[in-house]
DNA sequence: TTTTCTTGCTAACGGTTGTTAGCTTTTGTA
DNA sequence: TACAAAAGCTAACAACCGTTAGCAAGAAAA
């Protein structure tokens, strides 16, 4: 790992567990066991740093789902695969993905656009499964707009209490959601 | 209503926008029409807005469960009766909500363990209903700290998006959340 | 009318912020 | 060994931060 990405980690942890407005540059120079002007041989600026964690994030969720939209299977068997897909990503690096959730905003034009762009992209692929679903009967709701905001936010807080080392596995947590609120989509 | 009590009203919407930390004094003072040090007639320093701000949603929120506590109903009547008291106090005053939430991390001891402590009571009777529901066996599940969290950050997302002017009232969108929550624990 | 309270202003304080310039040290490589 | 690239240091900059002191104007109360 580059020093670069090592700042890029140790920066992430920060930001999510301060912020990012709340996070200096001394801190993270502290953090890393060198002075602060030292960082600028490897990074730009303090916000470059954050572009970098919330495009790469943003890219992974998309990849995840590309496989999942792929597959020729029920609306149904396609949610469980985008909701196993999403924990999979969260759970992969609850840092990164608490940045991506609620630092984004710290963003500046025109990358706070761009982003915006990308997540609403994002949550209109879970509205077309859902869409889908309706459609094909397979879950009895009537407004699909709701229905992923709630299934997102409660995808979404995983990173606030999730550790690799608990009891629960990432796959057994997917599982666990799916069910949940599949079956609540189910015999609304 | 007070100087003091617009002055918070306006921070609230400002540090949940923005955030605690990215809000300035000058921004605050800005927005009411005043100088930055005028402020200080009124209040006593910018965490004292936070602190009133945090503390009083929490007092809010535990006044409504009270009520939900003492009746005698099923857990899952309970539970339903819970969702909708939540899902009340979060639609009334979306800002104050959304740093009771986001914000409140920003608090300095010994504030900050004292709000903790107030927060992880009310996830606690959360938890007991969850309980009492699974041996009645109102709800097929196992885990009833993982069904809490996850129920309550379904809900905790609200604020981010509900606009009073919106089609869904407070109560449609208590039942329909409770609905799908409920339908999920029932036939796990 | 006098007094007190509320509200606001100006000007400044000590400290912190992200960032830069210029220089030195370490490391890897030919 | 010589040299270039990577990594880090010191010192400082201009801007910004929360907050305070001292004062002034108007309203309310006496």
């Amino acid at each position: 790992m580059s020093r670069k990405e090592q700042i890029d980690q140790v920066a992430t942890s920060l930001f999510k567990s301060r912020g990012f407005a709340a996070t200096t540059m001394r801190d993270l120079a502290l953090e890393l066991g060198i002075e602060a002007g030292s960082l600028y041989s490897h990074i730009k600026s303090k916000e470059d740093i954050l572009q970098r964690v919330c495009f790469k994030m943003a890219d992974e969720f998309n990849e995840a789902f590309a496989e999942v939209k792929s597959q020729d299977v029920s609306a149904a068997e396609k949610l469980r695969l985008a909701i196993a897909a999403h924990v999979r990503v969260l759970t992969k690096n609850p840092p990164a993905a608490g940045v991506f959730l609620n630092e984004w905003r710290h963003l500046s034009e025109p990358s706070l656009t761009q982003f915006n762009d990308l997540r609403h992209a994002y949550e209109e692929s879970f509205r077309e499964i859902v869409r889908e679903g309706i459609a094909s009967g397979d879950f009895q709701v009537s407004d699909e707009k709701f229905v992923v905001l709630t299934l997102l936010s409660s995808l979404n807080w995983l990173h606030m209490w999730y550790k690799p080392e608990g009891k629960m596995s990432p796959d057994e947590i997917a599982e666990f959601l799916s069910k949940l609120l599949l079956n609540g989509l189910r015999n609304f």
